[in-house]
Order: C-alpha cells, then sequence, then structure tokens
DNA sequence: AAAATATACTTCACACATAAAACATTTAAG
DNA sequence: CTTAAATGTTTTATGTGTGAAGTATATTTT
C-alpha cells in the first residue's frame, strides 16, 4: 500500500522536475494570457498572428508557406487559415512563385511592417513590465539555463 | 533615424526580458508538444483532459462547472465541451446539487481515478525524462524563481 | 515519355479556446 | 410578492490547433 510507481521511485529528483514544470507552465500560461488579452484590446489583433508577422518581418524577401510552418513549428493547415486572415487585412501579400505553381511565397505588406513596428514596441513593453522581478543579470542567467534545456530536449528528439 | 523606442530604451534590461520570455515559451511550447503527443499516441487523449482530470482528482467531493472554470482558469464555456467528452468516455458524472437546480457537480467515476492514475504515473516519468537536464537542486532553485515571478505577476493583476 | 513518388498547399473533421449572448434559477429589493 | 439583480451553465460565433485526406504540380524512375 502507498507504494509509489516504480519508473519515477527509481529517481527521486522526480518531484522536483515535475514541480518545476508545473511551475513553468502556469508562469507562461499566465503571460501568454496577458499577451493575448493586450493584444485583442489594443490591436484587435491575436498571438498567432504576431508570431507570423514577428517571424515574416526577419525574412525581407519573404517564406512559402511549408517555411513559415517550420519556423512557427505549427501545421501547414494552421498556416492557412492565419494567412489567410491576415492577408484579408493587407497585411501581408501571397505572391506566386516564378518556376514552382505549387508554391507560395509570403510576405509583408508596407503597411504591415509599420503596423507590425507598433505591436512589437508594445509587445516588448509589456514584456519588460510583466519580468519585472528579474534583473538584467536574473534574466540572463535564466536564459542560460533554458538554452541548455532546449539543447538537451533537441538531443532526445533527433 | 534608427531611434529605439522611447519607453523600452529606458530600460537596459528589457531585451534579456524579452529573450527570457521567448526561451520560457520556445522550452514550454516544446515541451507541451511532446506531452500533447504522447497523450494521444499512449491515451488517445488530450492535456486539457489530463489537467481536468488532475484538477478533479483533488477534490474528493467534486467540483462544479463553474469551480472547475476558477481552478483551470479557462472559460466557463470551454469546461462544458470537456466535461462532455469525459462523460461519454465514463470517466466523470455529473452529479445534480441538492438545493441549486442551477448548479452542477462533477465528480470522478472509479473507472476515471484508476484511469487517471496510470496516465499521471506516465506524464511525471515523461517530464522525469524531458527535464533530465535538470538535477534536482536546480530544478528546485528554478522553481523558486519562478515563484517570486508568479507572486509579482499577480500583485500586478490585483 | 509514362508511371510512380515526392512536394506544396488546402480542405476536412475534430478538439480547444475565448467573449458575448442566451437561458434557467436563485436571491435581493422595493 | 413581484420585479430586479445576481449566479450557474450552455450556446454561439470566431480563431486557433492537430492529423489525415485531397489536389495540384514537380521530380524521379523505369
Amino acid at each position: 500500500m502507498n507504494k509509489p510507481n516504480p519508473d519515477t521511485s527509481n529517481d527521486p529528483a522526480s518531484k522536483d522536475r515535475l514541480r518545476l514544470w508545473l511551475r513553468m507552465l502556469k508562469a507562461s500560461r499566465s503571460i501568454e494570457a496577458q499577451l493575448r488579452e493586450n493584444l485583442r484590446v489594443e490591436f484587435a489583433s491575436t498571438l498567432p498572428r504576431f508570431d507570423l508577422m514577428a517571424a515574416l518581418c526577419r525574412y525581407e524577401d519573404g517564406l512559402k508557406m511549408s517555411q513559415l510552418s517550420g519556423v512557427l513549428k505549427v501545421s501547414n493547415g494552421n498556416i492557412t487559415g492565419i494567412v489567410d486572415r491576415l492577408a484579408e487585412d493587407g497585411m501581408i501579400v501571397r505572391v506566386p512563385v516564378p518556376g514552382d505553381r505549387r508554391a507560395t511565397l509570403v510576405r509583408m505588406t508596407t503597411r504591415g511592417r509599420e503596423e507590425f513596428k507598433i505591436q512589437a514596441d508594445a509587445h516588448e513593453e509589456w514584456i519588460n513590465e510583466m519580468l519585472i522581478a528579474f534583473s538584467g543579470e536574473d534574466a540572463c542567467e535564466m536564459t542560460h539555463r533554458l538554452e541548455q534545456l532546449d539543447a538537451s530536449l533537441q538531443e532526445k528528439s533527433t
């Protein structure tokens, strides 16, 4: 009775790691929820739209649908819908790729770039306020640890 | 030209905090995606279902819909759908609340409790493997920092 | 060059997620 | 006691998110 599961009882750190994950999940959900709310209220937009524009802004020449899907790590079908709506709003355009009629290039419009600049500045300021509990140094150290985690996660999936 | 936004240029730590957030988001999305995949493949289930059962298991007497909504911090309407599907699968039951015909109490079934126990053990082991890059001590320290963040976030929203 | 494969994207069926409106019931006010 | 306000839940409209199937076009094999 009350015997812990053998798999996890082997590793006394298991509970500590679980606690860490639950904390991490709570913190990131909480921040994400606030960002979504801010984007909705201030810019009538959403996080996926913001993320997609952020990705596109890093590539002056635009990205193909499948590249967007890879960069944002969401499914192909999902990208279709987000691009549809952003295109309707005139933030981005679909451009045919010469020499390959299957593919579509997606590029920011001038209006999209202007609008994104405003949103990105606000976004940085929101984050700055929410993470005010971390000094610059604290933040760098946490980032470093999370980079190690990321490296370790990539290893496993390879 | 090239003048940084005045709001954020005031605080030199702003960029460090933004980097931290992007890392945190990447890490938690990556872990969440793996958990979702595991739940789907191993148990034909989802993270929202798992979360709801986890919440319910902490309350032997069950929870009302609105309490579930509060504990899980998702909208009322959302809870309705997840409860519908879990009830269809016999994991939980809706029980009328005597004296208040508006409310419904939701409780785990015996089968639900058995099934959740299996899933929760697997879940802990998945997390243990994914966070293997952190020693028990590292994990505790990170948890501590995230708790500080959480406290700071709660403050602002109050 | 015809047939098999691979690639790029969209569509589909489903499960979440939200805010807002609708509905039912209870409680409070006058 | 009857209306008004508050509470508890569901419904609706919309926007993600997924995996799998479908369509169109390119590429490779034979």
